[in-house]
DNA sequence: TATATCTTTGCACACGTTTGTATTTTGCTA
DNA sequence: TAGCAAAATACAAACGTGTGCAAAGATATA
C-alpha cells in the first residue's frame, strides 16, 4: 500500500512549485507548456489522482448529488435511480443513494448527513413516517438545491416533479364505472402522502360525479404487502360492502388480491374487476392480464435531474414554485 | 441562503479558541463541562454540521461505502442494495451506489471517483464486459478496502462472497433427468463472468455424469432481456436440437421463454421443463408455476458487509484470500 | 509558602488544493 | 545593451478540523 501522491510531491520531485503543478493538470495556459507536459506525464505515471476532499474543502466545486427514497428495492423507485445514475454519470455527477425505510427519524440523520458531506444537490421522494419538514427546510438554510419527486413537501419551497395521480385514478375510478361495476373499493397507502391522497380524491370525484355515494368500508389505507393485499381482499370480501371492483395503489396488494381471490375461486373481471398502479416484470405473463396504470419513470428521472441541475447552475431560483406534473397512462388489459 | 457556522465562528463567539470547541463537540474528557455545555448549546441552536470534507482530508475518518453493480434496477441487486444500505446505516456508514451498466468503461471511471473522494470501502459485483482489472488492483494501491460479491475477479486479492452456482446447477439439471427430460438447454450469460461460467460447468458436469452428450447448439450464451428470451426460444424449438427443458440464468430469459412458449401452445410442463435463476415480485401469481432457483440474497449482503467492516477496521488483510461460498436453494413448483 | 499534580485552555501545524499577487525569467525592441 | 513587456513561476493565504504540545490556572501536598 502505497501512500497516495500528491499535489507537492509532485512539485518536489519536478522542482517546481505546487501551485505550478495545480496549474498544470488544469491545463491552465499561464503554464508552460513543455513544464505541463512533464507534470502530466509524471502524474499519469505515477497514477496521480485528486483529493476531492481538498477540492471541496476549498468550496470550489462538489460533484455528489444525494437522491433519498423511501426503498430502493421498488421497481418505481429502482428504476428511477438508475435512470438518475445514468444521467447524472453522463453530466459528470455522482449519485449517492439513500433509503429512508419510509421512516422519518431515518430521512432527518440523511439530510443532516447531507449536509455534512457538503452536496451539491438532494433529490427526494419522502417517506410516509414524514410529517414534519424542518430538516427539508434545514438543507435550505445551508443553500443545498433540493428537488422533489413523486412524494413531495407541500410546505417547502423547492422544485416538484408530480404525477398525474388525482386524474388518472379519476379516469381509472370512470372506466371502472362505465364498465358496470358499482361498489368499487380503493386499497391504497396513507393520505399523508400527496401521492395517495391524491388518488384517493380522483377515486371519490369519479365516484360523486356518477353518483355512486363512497362509504368508508371501500376505503383501506394500509402498508404495501401481498400478505396485506391477501388479508384486506378477504376482509373486504366477506363484508357487507363487498366489492364488485378494487383500485389499488401498489402491485404488492395486487399481488395479494389476486392470489387470495384465485384461492376464492372468483372470476376476474366477470366477479371483481382490477386496476392496479405499477407493473411487473412483465405484466403479461399473468393470467388474466391486468389492467394497470404505468408512470413514466424516465421522464419522471428526465424532468427532476434536469431541474436539480439548473438550480445548482442557479438558472432558476429556489423561490419559483415551479411544479411539473408528468401524465400516467392507463394500459388497458382483461381485468376489467 | 446563511452562510455555515464553522467551529471558529463558535470559538469566537464564546471567547475560546477553536480547538476547544473542536474538543467540547467530541466530547473531550479535557474540557471543562460547562464550556462543553455552552459550545453544545451554541452549536445546537444555530445548527452547527460538521464539515465532513474537513474532517476527511485530515485523514482521520471517512465513513461513506461505495457499492458498484452493473444494474441497480434487476432484484437482485436491488435487494442486495437495499439490505447493504441498512446494515451500514445501523454502524454509521453512509453507502453511495454505483451502477457500471455492465460497461468496463464506466467501471474504471467509478473506479477513479472512489479513489478521489477517498472512500472508506468498496463493494463490487462486476460487470459483464470486465476483462482487464487493473482499476481494482488500483484500490489496492491506494490502501483502499474491497470486497466482491457474486461476479467476482479471480486474480485481484480480495475477500470474495458467492453463491454455489456450479453446484446447484448441477443439482438442478440433474433433477431434470431425473424426471425423464433429456434435451436440456442452458440459457445463461457470458462465462467470462465467473456466475455464468460455473453455472454452465454444473450444468455440463450433470450431462457428462449422466451420460447425456451435450451438444453446443442447446448452451446460449446472450444478454438478459424478455425480447432476448422470446427470440432465443423461438431458434430452439424450431432447430434440429428442440430441447424438452431449459435451465434459465435469467427471469428476464425466463418471462420471454414463457410468453413464446404459451404463444406457441406449449405444454408446461409435459413438453418443456423449466427451471429459472431468480423470482418475481411473487412467483406464485404465474401459472404453472414455475420451479426456480434463489439465492439468499440477504446473507450475500450481511457477510460481504462484515468483511468489508473487518478489512476497514484491520481485523483481516486484503491477502487472506477469503472465499465465502453461500447455498442457493431450489424452489420446487409445478414446472417440470 | 513553596512545590508538585491535575485540569483547562491556547497555540501552531497539518491535511491537499486553489487562486490572487508578487517575483523572476525570458524575449523583444530601440 | 539597457529597458520593458510578456511569460512563467513562486509565494502565501485560505478552506474547516483535529491533535500534540506548551502554557496557564487551579488544587492539593508537604
Amino acid at each position: 500500500m502505497n501512500k497516495r501522491i500528491t499535489i507537492k510531491d509532485i512539485a518536489k520531485e519536478l522542482n517546481v512549485h505546487h501551485s505550478t503543478v495545480s496549474r498544470a493538470l488544469r491545463n491552465d495556459p499561464r503554464v508552460n507548456v513543455s513544464t505541463r507536459d512533464q507534470v502530466l506525464a509524471y502524474a499519469r505515471e505515477h497514477e496521480y489522482q485528486t483529493n476531492m476532499n481538498a477540492v471541496q474543502l476549498r468550496g470550489t466545486s462538489n460533484n455528489a448529488i444525494a437522491l433519498i427514497v423511501p426503498n430502493i428495492n421498488h421497481t418505481f423507485f429502482s428504476d428511477i435511480i438508475s435512470q438518475l445514475t445514468n444521467l447524472a454519470y453522463g453530466k459528470g455527477y455522482v449519485i449517492s443513494v439513500f433509503q429512508t425505510n419510509e421512516k422519518y427519524q431515518q430521512e432527518k440523520e440523511i439530510i443532516n448527513t447531507i449536509i455534512q458531506h457538503n452536496f451539491a444537490g438532494v433529490i427526494v421522494s419522502i417517506a410516509k413516517d414524514t410529517i414534519n419538514s424542518d430538516h427539508f427546510a434545514l438543507l435550505g438554510k445551508f443553500g443545498i438545491p433540493l428537488v422533489f419527486f413523486d412524494r413531495v413537501c407541500s410546505d417547502i419551497a423547492a422544485p416538484k416533479v408530480l404525477v398525474n395521480n388525482c386524474e388518472i385514478t379519476l379516469q381509472a375510478t370512470e372506466y371502472l364505472i362505465a364498465k358496470g361495476y358499482k361498489r368499487i373499493a380503493h386499497v391504497t397507502g396513507t393520505p399523508n402522502i400527496n401521492v395517495f391522497a391524491d388518488r384517493q380524491k380522483g377515486y371519490c370525484d369519479a365516484l360523486g360525479k356518477n353518483g355512486l355515494a363512497y362509504s368508508n368500508p371501500l376505503i383501506i389505507e394500509d402498508d404495501f404487502s401481498i400478505e396485506k393485499g391477501k388479508e384486506v381482499f378477504s376482509m373486504l370480501w366477506n363484508s357487507a360492502e363487498q366489492p364488485d371492483a378494487i383500485i389499488s395503489s401498489s402491485i404488492h396488494f395486487t399481488m395479494g388480491i389476486l392470489l387470495q381471490a384465485r384461492s376464492f375461486g372468483i372470476q376476474i373481471p366477470q366477479q371483481l374487476g382490477i386496476i392496479t398502479f405499477g407493473t411487473l416484470l412483465s405484466s403479461e405473463i399473468i393470467q388474466p392480464q391486468i389492467t394497470s396504470i404505468e408512470q413514466p419513470e424516465s421522464e419522471i428521472a428526465k424532468i427532476t435531474f434536469e431541474l436539480l441541475e439548473k438550480l445548482i447552475n442557479q438558472e432558476i431560483s429556489l423561490h419559483e414554485k415551479i411544479e411539473r406534473t408528468v401524465k400516467a397512462e392507463i394500459i388497458f388489459k382483461e381485468s376489467c
